[in-house]
DNA sequence: GCTCAACCCTAAAGTCGCTTCAAGGTCAAC
DNA sequence: GTTGACCTTGAAGCGACTTTAGGGTTGAGC
């Protein structure tokens, strides 16, 4: 029997993520003691697990509460997995667009200032200023 | 003068932004009328515009308020921008970096489900019930 | 038996950058 | 004078937690 110290350490979070799980229902109520505390084993700290390296693969609680789902209906055709999957690298591949959009329009807005000026000759914050778009 | 749809159009972004940006103060509080409704002129449309265009480039509001504070004092050296920018290049490349690893850990997930079996013999829900490493 | 640190509990508020909502007042055209 | 599109405020909602406040429990050392 774990503490939820012990549960959290195991799977690699903090007491207070593990708590929040529970309370949006992607854990069930664990187990309690006599003193109120909650007790977790193995298959407990598993599920937790399950659920933190989704949520580090950048699946919102909501498609993990549908990973859980579906692994908890091992017959189901897995298409449904690979959809969510699927769903997940286009979201990530599309943030990595925009993000490196946005460092190639910094970059260039680097180049504007040589360094060593004041601000008010600075290429940068005159970029900022103007109307013009920062070709 | 500018009612404050007009000057959020002018700026490209909401009215209640613009309500947002005066609240946490990266805008002075705007001239009323006595109707108690906001009013903007093209200077003020300005300075909105350059808050939303940093905004664009990522930065937090903590860091416009900076950019502001900077380019309201025109003769001091401009080294704290390009530190500012030099900071948000690297934040974004960070985040960059850290995107592409979770899309090559994604799409190596995506390889481990040829489609079309059940979902107990799902190579995509198997790794992450798993403890291994998903090397 | 006492004390202390290190844990546990809950509910609520804070984070960030807005957006949305509720409930009202104003304005301009018809 | 009646629409409908604007304006005002304060407060709540979003996502995924984290932090805080205020308390109870445990276990080790003395």
């Amino acid at each position: 029997m774990l503490t939820i110290a012990d549960a959290a350490r195991a799977a690699a979070c903090s007491a207070s993520t593990v708590r929040y799980y529970e309370r949006v229902g992607l854990l069930a109520p664990a187990r309690r003691g006599d003193n109120g505390y909650r007790y977790y084993d193995a298959a407990d700290v598993e599920r937790l697990a399950f659920v933190n390296r989704a949520r580090e693969l950048g699946f919102s609680i909501a498609s993990v509460r549908d990973l859980l789902r579906l692994a908890d209906h091992p017959h189901e055709p897995c298409e449904a997995v690979d959809t969510l999957l699927a769903e997940q690298v286009r979201s990530i591949q599309g943030r990595i667009a925009q993000l490196r959009m946005l460092e190639e329009r910094l970059q260039r807005l680097q180049r504007a200032c040589n360094g060593d000026h004041p601000v008010n000759e600075c290429g940068i914050l005159a970029a900022l200023a103007d109307s013009q778009p920062p070709q």
